[in-house]
DNA sequence: ATTTTTATTCTACATTTGTAGAATACCCTC
DNA sequence: GAGGGTATTCTACAAATGTAGAATAAAAAT
């Protein structure tokens, strides 16, 4: 199942928290911030979808996301391949570098980035 | 505004048709195929969100992109970026590179596109 | 212990999304 | 020009999403 765009941004807030009580969370937000109830909606259906669980602290919890940031993404990202580049991260990987404004510094780091790539392969 | 998931799927046939009438709409998709009127809400609402319109022909419509692929697309990745790597591409493309499987020969010509990207630095 | 604050659950409701039938209008063919 | 195929519009409805009030329960503060 996926989230929804609401539901992406707390999990965010989860991600970079690591843990985090309802009033955290509701920190997290900026102004105007949503209502408590609404949060709480939004966690029980991500809860309901496998995304995050929670430690029960007397009658409050402490929720935790039960899928690493990195692991959501890569799905995400995988997912945009094959739906726009028939599933050739090639493809994808030339549009990115083109279409994105990557400076002359980042486009350096990234090419250290693919030879130390290449010495594993 | 934001195109759904079936949504985009006919948006890639579109693209893929360039223009299209509704039987080759209704053609480029895999069984089971969806009802003709399914696929006329879908183009309505596309329409209303400003991605698609169309030329009459008669009764009938020859329908047409208004988005380029490749600009919905760079909005999709911005945001992707944007929303779990607090706007940093080259972040992103350091995980991209390391978390996506590029075979050895991928990885080479992602340097050479790199490596020719940099010329125009 | 009484009040105040805070979190949870229950309920609710408007909007959006996925899907398609019924009615209608048009074009093509015999 | 009557009948069959096809596209469009209208209508509908279930499920998902965004949002939050009311009621309740428990913890913290005074």
């Amino acid at each position: 199942m996926q989230l929804t765009k609401t539901e992406e941004e707390l999990m965010n807030h989860l991600w970079r928290l690591d843990k985090a009580f309802m009033k955290d969370l509701l920190e997290a937000y900026p102004e105007p911030k949503p209502a408590t109830t609404t949060v709480a909606t939004l966690l029980k259906r991500m809860a309901d979808k496998g995304f995050v669980s929670y430690t029960r602290f007397g009658n409050s919890r402490e929720y935790f996301p039960l899928v690493k940031k990195k692991e959501y993404f890569s799905k995400q990202v995988n997912s945009l391949i094959k739906n726009f580049f028939n599933d050739s991260s090639s493809q994808f990987a030339s549009f990115f570098t083109k279409e994105t404004n990557l400076s002359k510094k980042e486009l350096q780091e990234l090419r250290a980035i693919i030879d130390s790539e290449l010495q594993n392969k």
